[in-house]
DNA sequence: TTTAATTAACTGATGAGTCAGTTAGGAGGT
DNA sequence: ACCTCCTAACTGACTCATCAGTTAATTAAA
């Protein structure tokens, strides 16, 4: 019927973008694999020419997104640091790098912020997605304390836990914006949201 | 066969309790009527006459369960605040009292946690229970506030979700202590974990 | 003797994955 | 240029297990 036979990545990369997409905004489950072939306009059979399954798809995106991810949120570490000041400036720009990446890959976030917990295996490698980014700012967070920035009592490790559980819940509210969720953030410019958000990292409630 | 017949509320607390249990564990998704009427050893039928889907026995254990979480909140809320080391204190106050909840009530804290994303209803449910959460974080910072004990350009709305935003995280990690994710609260008592969260949710890493 | 509670076998839709067959278009020969 | 193979890419109708929900019949208790 339709003439638009692609070569073998073209396609591959197209089906990835539409299943992307479908997950991030319908859900795993809600996604069926005649849906994904419909928006391609392909049949059900190209479909599993190219991948093996629908968890084997859902794989290869995850794939993708985690070496993305760090790779964004290292770009974001360029900096060097040698006070306070610089720590915090430090910081805007790593959460900078991370809500611009979120942005220009909203559904891959959608996906990783909600998880796929029906799935094992998915789920396990959104959690080491996770983890990842968290050994990332855990290794910010050491080299300060070695630059004797912080409280020497402190735990980079722990604190790791508490600044990616902020990045965890600040984006998501941002990035679901349509969703009966927190409308907080709507009154607030991205850079402001930011600002804020490193502000309560560094001093908390009391802070400054 | 099995002559256990039990009055109307026994059987449904019995199923509203399997359901809890395999629903947090194996996910809804992965959660057939008929795993749930099999440990509870009586028909599907028996299922449905008790409830109207499964659906329904969701949403019904996710009612009882906001109003014991908010419950749990507001006793935590007892405490009168004159200054900083009070509000302090009362912050540990609401933790301990979340903590010892999740501790009694970890199915229903796992299933909150991850979400339902699959099924809009549940899930916009699920968001309900953890906007009523945040309302009473902000409803305390905004005491704070106008006790002039904290900073006069602070946003009790912005506060609340970064303290929510801590909850869930730190929650998680330390209910999912099997999953793959963040091992770093394993070295760590429950009254540490509260007590190092509060302090960087009032002083962040900079802090004391 | 009524009815709340339960049974067990059933239905019907759904959706992942399969498969035998078809076609476009490039490599290689002439 | 033109023809012939070959196979990567694709088709679409099919299978088949699964599982939420139904129903007619049955039983304990009040």
């Amino acid at each position: 019927m339709v003439q638009d036979r692609m070569r073998r990545q073209d396609r591959k990369q197209q089906l990835l973008a539409i299943a992307l997409e479908l997950f991030a905004t319908k859900g795993f489950e809600n996604t069926k694999i005649s849906d994904i072939v419909a928006k391609a306009e392909v049949s059900q059979g190209t479909f599993y020419w190219h991948f093996e399954s629908k968890e084997a798809i859902c794989l290869e995106m995850l794939e993708a997104g985690r070496v993305q991810i760090l790779n964004a949120i290292q770009i974001g570490y360029r900096t060097t640091k040698v006070d306070v000041q610089d720590s915090v400036v430090s910081s805007m720009n790593i959460f900078e790098h991370i809500f611009q990446f979120a942005e220009e890959n909203p559904f891959l976030m959608q996906i990783i912020l909600k998880g796929i917990h029906s799935q094992p295996t998915l789920q396990s490698k959104v959690d080491a997605i996770k983890t990842d980014m968290e050994a990332a700012f855990a290794k910010n967070i050491r080299r300060a304390k070695e630059l004797h920035m912080t409280n020497e009592r402190i735990n980079p490790e722990m604190q790791a836990v508490f600044v990616m559980s902020l990045l965890e819940g600040v984006l998501s509210r941002w990035l679901f914006k349509t969703s009966s969720s927190s409308q907080v953030l709507q009154h607030h410019s991205l850079q402001q949201i930011i600002e804020e958000t490193v502000k309560f990292e560094f001093f908390g409630i009391f802070g400054v």
